[in-house]
DNA sequence: TTGATTACCATGAATTCCCATCGTATCCCT
DNA sequence: AGGGATACGATGGGAATTCATGGTAATCAA
């Protein structure tokens, strides 16, 4: 079963705020969806953040869980706890996949990142993003040269596997 | 069954102190009141603590019987249960949510936090907190942009995710 | 009786539901 | 291999509901 995003594309956005989700999220939702069986639409959680977020992050009913769990492990009163659960659980919008297969963004999600007329939907690991191309292209574009001019020319990005711990 | 809040929103407050409350924490509060049935109105606690507090805290009932279980698991007599008592069972005021949808918050409730007008509502967990906007944007994002200053520039509070142990 | 509280009714806008079209990829049968 | 017949994905449109909010009348309380 499939519980990883990957790939990325566009998608239209109607009046209504409509839009579809690519197939293959779908089916990562709804594996990752503790409660969904085969013929109804899984849930998700949308967390767009504060204003200086300009995309939405959409988690996994796991995903998010595991991160109420987290949050809930943290002392009662901390500063950290309170910040996160800001994030997580005040800056964003639980929902539900429509039969069709589309989410539907609430007008003040969509201006909140400028979306009109086409969404760019991106894979990052377990959760994916959903841009205005446009400002996709603008800021994660250009933040890659910037990573790209702080290294060697030749430089391949694999060497950073083998940094990675085998932590999990 | 949801039993979780989730999200943020802003209501007006009409001159008798009425107020909506956003339409997913109706449907928490119902899930959460054992005498819930459907097509009736669910009950909640607001906590207003003493003067300090500058904000209302509601509790499903299921979260006060909780809290009102523990707090009568004290010794009697003790300090810590003298305090909590106070604070939970005194300066607190059982309600209902009305047949539209909304929360009488009477004069002196609204007269405590300041509230005219506008309200602030966000979820925390099995909570859900009433803020008059203002107050909500200088206390809290203040004290949140402040100690982000403290932080590196691109410093993301996920971080703080993975230092949360793994407490489940 | 006067201000406050509660119960009812009203309405526009936003959101959800349901059904329809269209194109592409798949399958199946001969 | 050819030719539908099917299934599924993307997208549109309109009707039916739900929300948020405002107003008025009936009740209370002291």
């Amino acid at each position: 079963m499939v519980r990883r995003f990957r790939g990325e594309s566009h998608h239209k956005v109607d009046a209504k705020g409509r839009v579809s989700i690519p197939a293959s999220f779908r089916r990562v939702l709804e594996a990752s969806d503790p409660n969904w069986r085969e013929g109804d639409t899984p849930e998700l959680v949308i967390v767009y953040g504060d204003h200086r977020r300009t995309y939405l992050e959409c988690y996994t009913v796991e995903a998010i869980n595991e991160v109420d769990d987290k949050i809930a492990s943290l002392p009662r009163g901390s500063t950290e706890r309170k910040i996160l659960q800001r994030l997580f659980q005040g800056q964003s919008l639980p929902t539900t996949v429509d039969e069709t297969g589309r989410l539907v963004l609430p007008q003040k999600l969509r201006e909140k990142i400028g979306l009109e007329g086409e969404a760019f939907f991106i894979a990052a690991g377990d959760t994916f993003q959903i841009w205005k191309p446009e400002t996709y292209e603008a800021e994660e574009l250009a933040k890659t040269e910037e990573w790209l001019d702080d290294l060697p020319e030749d430089f391949d990005p694999l060497i950073y596997l083998d940094k990675a711990t085998s932590g999990e």
